[in-house]
RNA sequence: CGGGAUGUAGCGCAGCCUGGUAGCGCACCUGAAUGGGGUUCAGGGGGUCGCGAGUUCGAAUCUCGCCAUCCCGACCA
C-alpha cells in the first residue's frame, strides 16, 4: 500500500502494521463512535447510528414479513426471577450488573439490568399463553442490554450495547426448530445481501451454546485479520424456559403442556463486522445498502463556482434524491476538492460524483468508486441510471471480494500439526473432523486458541478420526480464532 | 482478573529524570488569494496537564490511591 493515492490518508494506522489500531482509528476518524467516562460504554455518533438505523430497517422488514411484531419489555429483572433457570443464571451471573439502591434506600431485592430478556419475557408469556390457539407468539424487541465485560472494544464487545432480541413460543418442538432456523436463514441472507458479509451458518458446540438453550446456531464471518466474528445467534430453547417460567397451554389434545420457545439476536457488533470485512488503509468502506450516504457530490470549486457549478450540482442532487439515492452535496467552501475526496473516502461513501466547469461543458460528470477507486465519465442525462447500477455493482463486488477472501483463508485438514501451524500463521477458518467431546475441544482451544465457530449445515458427512484425539469424528467443525 | 504500556488543546506528541505556573505540528476561527486528489499567506482563539489525596514556599514534574484507554493472557450468550 505505497500507492501515492493512499498516502493522502495519514491519520489511520495501516492494517498490515497493526490491525487493532487500524480498527480503532477507523472508528474514531470516521466518527462512528467515541469513548465515554464509563469503561466499555461508547457513544454511537450520528454517522455510526445512521448505519445502525439502516440495519434496523432492513431486519425489521424481514421480521415483520415473517409474522413477527415488536414490543418492549423492562430493563430491570428481579434477582429471584433471574435465578429461575439454573443454567441460564450460571451462564450470565459473572456478567450481570446489579441495581441495589433506589434513591437513598436499599432495595429489598436486587435488580439485574437485563443481560438478555428471556426471563422477563418468559414470565409474561406464562400469563399470555393459555391455549394452543394463542400460539405461536412471535415477538421481537429492539433494546439495549448490559453485560459486564472485562475486555471491551467499540462495537465488537461493549458493556452496554444495542440489539434486537426475538422471543417466540410454539406449540410443537418441530415448529420451534423451524422458527430457529428460519431466523438463522434471515440473518444469513441479511448479512450477505445487505452487509455484503459472507457468513457460515451452523450449529454451535455444546460448550459454546447459549446458557439454557437446547441448541444454538450462529452465523460466523471472517474478518480482515483472519479472525472469526460471531455475527448472530438463534437459539432453540426447547421447553427449558417454559418449564422454569410456567409457560403452559392446553393443546388440541386437551392436555396441558409446556410451550416450545426460541430466542435470537443480532447487535451493534454487526457494525464492527462491516468495518473489519470491507475497510482498507484509507478507512471505512461501506456497502451501499448500509451507507448513510451512498453518493457524495463534490463540486469542483473553480472561479465563481458557486454561481456556475453549484446550481448544476444541486440539480444532480435533486435528481438522485428523486431516484431514491441517499445523496449528500458537499458544498462547503472552506475545503478543497482534494481534501473532500480523502475525507469522504475515510468515511466509506461508496460513490463520489465530481462535477466541474469542464464537465458542464461536456455534459458529463465524473463518478469514482470507493472500493476500486476507478473513475469514469458518465453523460449528465444518464446520472440516475448509472449511479443506481454502479451502487448495485459495488454492493456485489464487495460481497464477491469478501467471499473470495474467506475462501482463500479457509482450509481443510485432519492433521493436528498442520492445523496448529495454520492457526499460528495466517489464521482463518480450518475445517476439521471432530469427535464431539468437550474435553477435546477445550484442549484444542488451550493449545491453539482456536475454537469451534460452528458446524455448518449440509457440510460433508463426518468421516475418519477426530483431528485431536483420534476418536471417531461426529462432525465437520469450522475452527477459528474468534473475536 | 493477571502481566505490560499510556493518559499534557479536537488529534498526534515534546516537557517530567534534575519541581519555578505549559509548548510544537496538524485541526479550529478571521481575512485574502486559491480550488479536477488533503492549497497558500497573514492574523487569532483554545489546556481543571485523567481524577483525588499527600510532600513542598511552589507540583504537568516527586509519592500514594483511584479511573480510563491500548497490547498480551485468562474469562466471555
Amino acid at each position: 500500500m505505497t500507492d501515492k493515492k493512499d498516502a493522502f490518508v495519514t491519520e489511520i494506522t495501516p492494517q498490515s502494521q497493526d490491525f487493532s489500531s487500524w480498527y480503532l482509528d477507523v472508528v474514531r476518524k470516521a466518527e462512528l463512535a467515541d469513548y465515554t467516562a464509563v469503561k466499555g460504554c461508547m457513544a454511537i455518533r450520528p454517522y455510526g447510528f445512521a448505519i445502525w438505523e439502516l440495519i434496523q430497517q432492513e431486519l425489521d422488514r424481514r421480521f415483520k414479513a415473517t409474522g413477527h411484531v415488536n414490543a418492549y419489555f423492562p430493563l430491570f429483572i428481579p434477582e429471584s426471577l433471574l435465578m429461575r433457570e439454573a443454567e441460564h443464571v450460571e451462564g450470565f451471573a459473572p456478567q450481570v450488573a446489579w441495581v441495589t439502591h433506589g434513591g437513598n434506600e436499599k432495595l429489598e431485592e436486587r435488580l439485574a439490568i437485563r443481560p438478555t430478556s428471556e426471563v422477563i419475557i418468559g414470565t409474561l408469556y406464562a400469563k399470555w399463553i393459555q391455549s394452543w390457539r394463542d400460539l405461536p407468539v412471535l415477538i421481537n424487541q429492539w433494546s439495549n442490554v448490559v453485560r459486564w465485560e472485562k475486555v471491551t472494544r467499540p462495537f465488537l464487545r461493549t458493556t452496554e450495547f444495542l440489539w434486537q432480541e426475538g422471543h417466540t413460543a410454539h406449540e410443537t418442538e418441530a415448529e420451534a426448530q423451524e422458527e430457529t432456523l428460519r431466523i438463522l436463514d434471515i440473518y444469513k441472507e441479511f448479512a450477505e445481501s445487505v452487509l455484503a458479509m459472507p457468513v457460515m451458518a451452523g450449529a454451535k458446540s455444546e460448550s459454546e451454546k447459549f446458557a439454557g438453550a437446547s441448541r444454538t446456531y450462529s452465523i460466523e464471518a471472517l474478518m480482515g485479520d483472519g479472525r472469526a466474528l460471531q455475527a448472530g445467534t438463534s437459539h432453540n430453547l426447547g421447553q427449558n424456559f417454559a418449564r422454569a417460567f410456567g409457560i403452559q397451554f392446553q393443546g388440541r389434545d386437551k392436555v396441558l403442556q409446556h410451550a416450545w420457545t426460541t430466542s435470537w439476536g443480532v447487535s451493534t457488533r454487526l457494525i464492527g463486522g462491516v468495518i473489519m470485512t470491507h475497510g482498507d488503509d484509507s478507512g471505512l468502506v461501506l456497502p451501499p445498502r448500509v451507507a448513510p450516504q451512498q453518493v457524495v457530490i463534490v463540486p469542483i470549486s473553480r472561479g465563481n463556482w458557486q454561481e456556475t457549478v453549484l446550481p448544476k450540482a444541486r440539480d444532480i442532487q435533486a435528481r438522485l434524491v428523486a431516484a431514491g439515492v441517499r445523496v449528500r452535496l458537499d458544498d462547503r467552501d472552506s475545503y478543497t476538492p482534494g481534501w473532500k475526496f480523502a475525507d469522504w473516502e475515510m468515511r466509506g461513501v461508496p460513490l463520489r460524483v465530481e462535477i466541474g466547469p469542464k464537465d458542464i461543458e461536456k455534459q458529463q460528470v465524473v463518478v469514482a468508486r470507493r472500493d476500486t477507486r476507478e473513475k469514469a465519465f458518465i453523460p449528465m442525462d444518464a446520472v440516475e441510471d448509472r449511479v443506481r447500477s454502479l451502487l448495485d455493482e459495488v454492493q456485489q463486488a464487495l460481497l464477491a471480494r469478501a467471499t473470495k477472501f474467506r475462501e482463500e483463508r479457509t482450509r481443510r485438514t485432519a492433521d493436528y500439526a498442520e492445523f496448529s501451524a495454520w492457526m499460528e500463521g495466517r489464521p482463518g477458518f480450518v475445517i476439521s473432523p471432530w469427535c464431539g467431546h468437550a474435553d477435546c475441544e477445550a484442549a484444542i482451544k488451550s493449545e491453539t486458541q482456536a475454537t469451534i465457530r460452528n458446524m455448518p449445515f449440509g457440510g460433508d458427512e463426518p468421516s475418519g478420526a477426530c483431528l485431536k484425539c483420534g476418536r471417531p469424528a461426529t462432525a465437520q467443525a469450522w475452527f477459528a480464532k474468534a473475536y
